[in-house]
DNA sequence: ATCATATATGAACAGATGATCATATGTTTG
DNA sequence: CAAACATATGATCATCTGTTCATATATGAT
C-alpha cells in the first residue's frame, strides 16, 4: 500500500520538507558555478596570491618573488584566478599589473578566516 | 651596483610595499588552512549537502534520496564536512541526523553565490 | 541471539589538479 | 631588425580526489 518501501519511510523529516527543499534549491548550474569558484579558493598558491594582492596591484615577477615560485607556476595560477573573475590586470610596457576584480574577494577570504579562527 | 640584478628592479611597486606586504600575510599554517576550507566548498556533491541542510536537519539517507547518491557517497561527503566542522550530527535510534554547524556556511555560500551571479 | 535497518569505512580505480620544463608571445631598447 | 625582458602557454608527471563496491559497526525489533 505504501508508495515508498525503501528506507525513511516513517522516521525521517516529512514529505513536505522534503518537496520544500528539492523547491529551494538553486539549478544545478548555479551549484556547479559555485562549487567551480570556491575550488578557486581552495589552494595555497592562490590564496596567498589573493592576500598579496589584498595590499596592491602587482606584476608577476613580483609575485613570484614575494611568495618564492616560479613565474610559470604564478602565471598558470593568475590565469585560474582571472577566469574565475577574482583578479584583473592590465598592461604597462611589458609588465603587467594584475589587481582585485572585487570586494567578494574580501569577504569570502573574511567570512573564512572567522570560521577557521573559532 | 645594485642588489637586485634580475627583474623588477626598477619598473615595479616600491620596496616598503614588498616589505609591507610580506609583514600584512598571515602565518602560513592559517593559509593552509584557510585552503582547505575553501576546498571543501569546491565540490557540488557537498554543496548540494549544504544546499539542503539549509532548509532542515535531515537523515543520511534522505539526503541520499534527494541528491539521486549513494548512501556511501553521502556518507564519505558528510565526513568531510564534519571534520572541516560545517556540519554536526546527531543520532536519534538508528538514525543519524546531520545539520549545519553554524553560520558562517550561509555566509560564504551567500558571498559566493553573489559573486557569481555578478 | 538473530535479523533488518541506518550509517560508516577501507580499498581501489578513474579523473582532476598543480608544479615544472621548454618554448612561445608580446614589448621595449639599441 | 636583433636582443633582452616580462609574461603566457602546452605537455608531462606525480599527487590528490570522489565515487563505487564490499564489508563493518551500531541500534532496534522479533
Amino acid at each position: 500500500m505504501q508508495e515508498r518501501i525503501e528506507c525513511c519511510d516513517e522516521h525521517c523529516v516529512h514529505p513536505e520538507i522534503l518537496e520544500h527543499v528539492k523547491l529551494e534549491m538553486p539549478d544545478e548550474e548555479a551549484l556547479y558555478d559555485l562549487a567551480e569558484l570556491f575550488k578557486v579558493f581552495g589552494d595555497t598558491t592562490r590564496i596567498r596570491i589573493l592576500y598579496v594582492l589584498f595590499e596592491s596591484e602587482m606584476c608577476v615577477c613580483d609575485i613570484a618573488e614575494l611568495l618564492n615560485m616560479s613565474q610559470s607556476a604564478i602565471s598558470h595560477q593568475l590565469r585560474v584566478l582571472k577566469q574565475a573573475r577574482l583578479v584583473g590586470n592590465r598592461r604597462e610596457g611589458k609588465t603587467i599589473y594584475y589587481f582585485l576584480a572585487d570586494d567578494h574577494v574580501r569577504a569570502i577570504i573574511g567570512q573564512g578566516m572567522e570560521h577557521i579562527e573559532e
